[in-house]
DNA sequence: GGACATCCTGACCATTTGGTCAAGCAAGAC
DNA sequence: GTCTTGCTTGACCAAATGGTCAGGATGTCC
């Protein structure tokens, strides 16, 4: 392992093919987006490699190849959806104005859904299957997430910026609400009778769950106007 | 078909198996509850009739002579399920006073998630694939009976009983937060690390709700006291 | 004792499942 | 040209899928 003079996999010397890797990394990227629609709408269980190899365009053997399994597939889909949602969870302090954190944190919750309505579904099938996948993450890193972020809400509470709700049913429900409108869009669209939820919607629905929201745990909104 | 003297469904003449269709009755209801379980944890392509069948004790011949087949399951679950929310929605008025039928609405929903935790799942997958069954239910009861909700919620925001917020959105807004304590139990165990929600926690949620909701709204809590 | 009705279930079937594999293909490096 | 490398895919496999069916069990009514 020490003097290989060989064409390591580090150095990729590249040869054959397309130039560099652009081929394996254009068909993953297809075979990601088909299967995130694809376990999004059937589950796990119910998705089959053959529906997902179909969606992307590609012979079953091709996705097998470049996936491994099906169940690498779904955990690297998981682990993705997972790193966006870390993303937009950047630090907050008690010093900041209650406000603008609760919107901010409404605001980009319902992006992170609008953006990638399939994530967001398949994060929900697989909590509804009872997060056979995810329970480690579930207990570990977003448990400590919800406990910092709880600590300030009753930090808030106590200076007398919010009302004395319990933080952490706080946050399931702006999760709750937010999530809503991707898992459930079909029901949304049945029900008011559009064919899509648009950018005003979006819009829209932020602002009315800020308000009611902000209202009903008793924040002041931004700049301590009453 | 006029003069059929032979023995008629109608008129059971039950003779042979146990008396009366106990049997039936009871492997009908043993099967459903199985199929309820199943179908709420893998969906409806993930769930195989020999999980449901081992779920219930039974043959999976058996499962088939009772249901005839594996749609026809499904169906009647989704029915049962709907049937179930239908009897909560009874007619209010636009003389009720808002805070108690919100809090009313609130505490039905979140009773009837806690009661058929499997039923709603079951159905809150169904919404997840694309409601491919529930279309016409959607598009058709669901929607009127959100209509005429919406135009009482109207009503009570022109003579200031509560603020002017787009009443489907509110409605959105309590299903979301109530039907999350079901579909996403894991994730809330997970999160809380608990391993049961217990009727303390469900009553503190629902005061929790009623509260920041009504609040929020700018509802007067009953009885017009400020 | 039939006769009759429901209930029960193992054997069976065509199809689909996730996954393997070997053979072929494409193109830059030499 | 040849070599090497990555890409492509049809053929194939054991297991599981939803569903059928024929034959037997079980018990009530006459």
């Amino acid at each position: 392992m020490t003097d290989v003079t060989e064409t390591e996999t580090l150095q990729p010397v590249r040869q054959g093919g397309e130039s560099n890797g652009a081929t394996r990394e254009r068909n993953e990227r297809e075979i990601l987006e088909a299967a995130e629609r694809i376990f999004a709408q059937f589950g796990y269980r119910g998705a089959s490699v053959q529906a997902i190899a179909e969606e992307a365009g590609l012979p079953k053997s091709n996705v097998l190849y470049y996936m491994g399994n099906k169940r690498g597939l779904y955990v690297r889909l998981l682990e993705r959806m997972m790193a966006r949602w870390n993303a937009l969870l950047d630090d907050i302090s008690v010093e900041d104005d209650p406000a603008d954190v609760l919107e901010a944190f409404i605001r980009s919750k319902m992006q992170l859904s609008r953006q990638h309505p399939e994530g967001s579904r398949l994060f929900a099938a697989e909590i509804l299957g009872g997060a056979p996948f995810l329970q480690g993450y579930l207990r570990g890193e977003l448990r400590d997430w919800v406990k910092t972020r709880s600590q300030i809400f009753e930090q808030w509470a106590e200076r007398g910026l919010m009302d004395p709700v319990d933080p952490v049913w706080l946050i399931f429900l702006i999760w709750s609400a937010t999530q809503h409108y991707a898992d459930f869009e079909a029901q949304v669209l049945g029900i008011t009778g559009k064919d899509e939820i648009s950018d005003a919607d979006v819009e829209r629905i932020t602002q009315f769950l800020t308000q009611v929201i902000l209202k009903g745990c008793g924040v002041k909104p931004a700049e301590g106007r009453a």
